[in-house]
DNA sequence: GTGGTCCAATGGTCCAACCAATTTCTGCAC
DNA sequence: GTGCAGAAATTGGTTGGACCATTGGACCAC
């Protein structure tokens, strides 16, 4: 039913017809966040079209971030897709210095704190359980590691984000925290980063596990604030050396 | 952090080289908004790349507004472009269905209450003044007009986020804001749309004024939480008109 | 099991054309 | 010379085919 609704449109548009048959495809098939999408060949070969065009209607997704490409695995959702989408790219100039930095981290406390609130209303028992995993396996890594545990980390946090029932926030920050790591990866000495913030995630889940949406929030912004003085001594301390 | 430890080698990263190349070259050639700017088979030329890879970061930049393409014409700077730029596509499922619209909102309920806290700590008082006069503004107009005073009130709003010291918050919630008017033109019956939010601009105020992050928080929460729930009565009834 | 090697699948890149829209030039009529 | 229609060049859009790099599973020796 899918491929039969391609209509033998010949103008111009080719890629953007292409994603409108998409839609489609994800529609029929049901595909979630997550799952594989046919491989390009394939889709070049259904849909009538060179498989450059489809390269160039994929290239367009993935720079909405609505699909992640996986050279040797193939193409995966990354968000859910509908007929009807808006597209609102921002654009924010100034991204590698130490106050845009901040800037992006007083959105992702707003969003942060808004995120476990609503969390705390509306998870599921799943969810509360994909939580309290995400917790466990993060707490390990950060005592294996001594503290190193930004990946296990991430996903606690993206965990929250995916049961505030809002894909939104994980939208958002995702793509603040892709800035997040171009800037760190200048190595700069902040080696105990995120210790502080550590005991937080712990406290957060308990707000979250007792239904307080008032306690997660406040707790959130505690987290965050941790990581923002964090930075900021980074910032300093990374200034004093550049002095000598 | 761990990974930064790690060879985040990279072998293939084409079309990303690409537009680095073309971030110096419009730098170098200082291009302005509107200008052209080279062929794409000059560029692969150049570039030493193929035709194919230009297209496809011309493509990226294209979906993120920085650039249009004219089939015959040639491709034209739509944006300045500076090498340290922060991309951040968001891309909302649909327009007209209620849930996204109350997923907007619950985005901007997290900006509005952190930019109403972050105002509170660092505007400074011209910032305070300002903020003074739109609400005056907005009040006389609520008053002669019977509660339609939308534009004044955005402005009493965008104030806040201007006075927050980052620029983030106005630039996101700005596209927001121009989401909301383009799919909710139609009027739908909620003509006492915004009246019960009406008083707590004052009392926004105040706590501003009153230097109380806290506060301001609380009361940004609450208004926002009053216009929800006209949204939540306006569907229910246009639900319920609908049936008959 | 563990650790390799091999191999098929898949995205990434390249090439050399041709198509379609646009712009520019040419040449004729006046 | 002017004006304008049509040819020609320019430029983005599309095609098909080829090869490379990475991934992940199958298979095998130990």
């Amino acid at each position: 039913m899918d491929q039969n609704s391609l209509p033998p449109i010949q103008t111009t548009a080719r890629d953007d017809a292409v994603l409108k048959a998409l839609v489609g495809f994800v529609r029929a098939e049901a595909l979630q966040p997550g799952e594989r999408l046919p491989t390009e060949r394939i889709l070049a070969e259904r849909l009538k079209v060179s498989r450059n065009t489809v390269r160039e209607a994929l290239t367009r997704w993935e720079g909405l971030g609505l699909v992640e490409r996986r050279q040797g695995s193939g193409t995966y959702l990354k968000a859910a897709v509908s007929h009807d989408m808006l597209h609102m790219p921002l654009t924010l100039a100034g991204g590698n210095d130490f106050t845009s930095l901040m800037q992006t981290m007083e959105i992702r406390r707003a969003l942060e704190a808004e995120a476990a609130a609503l969390c705390a209303e509306r998870a599921s028992q799943a969810d509360i359980a994909e939580i309290a995993r995400k917790l466990d396996i993060m707490e390990q890594a950060f005592r294996t590691r001594d503290g190193m545990s930004s990946e296990e980390d991430w996903e606690f946090h993206q965990a929250i984000y995916r049961a505030s029932g809002n894909p939104l926030f994980e939208q958002i920050i995702a793509a603040m925290y892709e800035l997040f790591h171009r800037f760190w990866e200048h190595p700069l000495g902040v080696r105990d980063f995120g210790h502080a913030s550590f005991p937080y995630h712990r406290t957060i889940y308990e707000y979250i596990a007792a239904r307080d949406p008032q306690g997660a929030r406040a707790e959130a912004l505690k987290l965050i604030a941790t990581v923002e003085d964090d930075l900021k001594r980074g910032a300093a301390k990374l200034k004093l050396s550049s002095h000598t």
